[in-house]
DNA sequence: GTGGTCTAGACCACG
DNA sequence: GTGGTCTAGACCACA
C-alpha cells in the first residue's frame, strides 16, 4: 500500500505522510474514509507506533485528515487543506518552471505536459 | 548577494547551494562566470568555509558549475546541468501541478498562473 | 437542540456537557427547568448513556445543574455555580487578555469588541 | 522557572509549552532571545527530552518561538505568532465573558477588571 | 553541543 | 480497540 525508502534523506513519517496524502489526492481514500489505524499500519509497514502516529498528526496539520480519538483518523475533504499547504504549492510548482525554464523549456511546452499527463489519468 | 535565513529549516549549505543557483537561473551569473571563492563566500556571509565548500559540491553534482584546480568554480551551460536534475523538477512539477488540482485548480489556471508569472520577469 | 463534532478534538462527554451549559447561559433552558433525560439525549444524539451520564455528573459538579433521585436533572440558578468554576472564568478571562495584550490590541479595543458583541445578542 | 503540574490533566508537554510562552507574554523572555535547550530544561524539569522537545514544537507552531537545528530554538516577534492563536484567544474570551454576563457581571464590571489589572503590571 | 529522528515499551482516556 | 502521552535510550546531521 505504501513504499519506503530507508535510504531515502526524508524522514520515515514524511514518506508515509506523503504516501497516504498521495492515497487521498487519487481517489484511492475518499474523503470520511478512515484511514489504517496507527498499530495496523505500523504493523504492515514494519515500523514503531510513535512514528506513523508523527505521520499522521503531520497530516492533519496540513488539513488532510481529522482524528478523532478512540475512533481513528478519516480523510477530510479538499476545502479544509489549509492555505499554507496551498501556499507551499504553488511555491514549489514557480521554481521548478522557473528553472525549467533556464533548461531551455518553453512555458507552452510546460503546458502541454500537463495537459498531456493530465488526459493519461 | 546571498541571502540566508537562519530561521528557515533547510540547513545553510543548502540555501546557499539554492541561492547561487537561483543567481544562475536567473542571469545575474552567467555561464562562464566566475563563483565567487569559498573565502570570499565565508567572510562576507560570516559562515564556516566548510559549509560553502559543501554547497559548492552539491552545486557541481547538479552540474550548475564546475571546478577547474587552482582557478575556482565556474558556472555551467544549461545544457551541463545533469539529467537527474531535470527529472527531479518535472517529477516536482508534476506532483504539484496533480495536488492542486486535486484542490480544485484546472489545468488551464495552472498555465494562466505560469504565463503571467512568466510576464512579470 | 445539541449538535456533536466528531472531529473536535475534545471528548463527546465534554462536548455535551459545554452544549448543555450553553444552552442554560444563552436562556434556551431557564432556572428551574428539567433537562432532558439521560436515555432521551442518548437516543436522539445515537451516543452511549455512560458517556451522556458523566457529561451530566461534571455539569453538576460546576453547579449548572442539580440532580433529584427519581425525578431527573434540572438547570440550577446562576448564584448555585460554583466559585472554583467563577475563578477558573476570571483566570480564563485575564490570561486571554493578557496575550492579547502582548500581541498588540490595548484594553479599549477588548472592550469595544465585548460591547459590540454584546449589542448582538 | 516552569512550575509543572503532575495531577493537572493537562498534558505535560503543554504546561510547558504554555508556561515559555507566558515567559515570553511577560517580557521575561524577550523576542531574539535563545530559549533554553531541549536537554537543559530536559535536566533541570527532570522530564524526558522527547516531551521537552514536543513543547517547543507546538510553540513553534503557534508562532511564538522558531527553531534553528544545531543552534537552538529563539523567541520569535509578536508579529509571527500566527492567526489561528489569535482567533483562538478571541474565542476563549468572548465564551468567557458570556458566562460571566450569566453569573451576573456586566460588561462595564468586567471592562473595569481589565483595566484595574493592567495598571498592576 | 544542538535539534531531528527513531525504536521499544508502557499506561491512560475515551467510547 | 483506538489514539494520546510519556519514558529511556540511541544514532545522525549540522555548524
Amino acid at each position: 500500500m505504501l513504499q519506503l525508502n530507508y535510504r531515502d534523506a526524508r524522514p520515515i513519517y514524511e514518506q508515509v505522510k506523503d504516501g497516504l496524502r498521495r492515497l487521498i489526492i487519487t481517489g484511492a481514500i475518499k474523503a470520511g474514509d478512515k484511514l489504517p489505524s496507527v498499530r495496523a499500519l505500523s504493523g504492515s509497514l514494519a515500523i514503531n507506533p510513535n512514528t506513523i502516529q508523527r505521520a499522521y498528526e503531520a497530516l492533519e496539520a496540513e488539513g488532510y485528515a481529522y482524528t478523532v480519538a478512540g475512533k481513528g483518523s478519516f480523510a477530510a475533504v479538499p476545502e479544509d487543506v489549509s492555505d499554507g499547504r496551498r501556499e507551499e504549492l504553488l511555491e514549489k510548482l514557480k521554481s521548478a518552471v522557473q528553472e525549467l525554464r533556464y533548461l531551455g523549456m518553453t512555458t507552452e511546452e510546460i503546458c502541454e505536459i500537463l495537459k498531456k499527463e493530465e488526459d493519461e489519468r
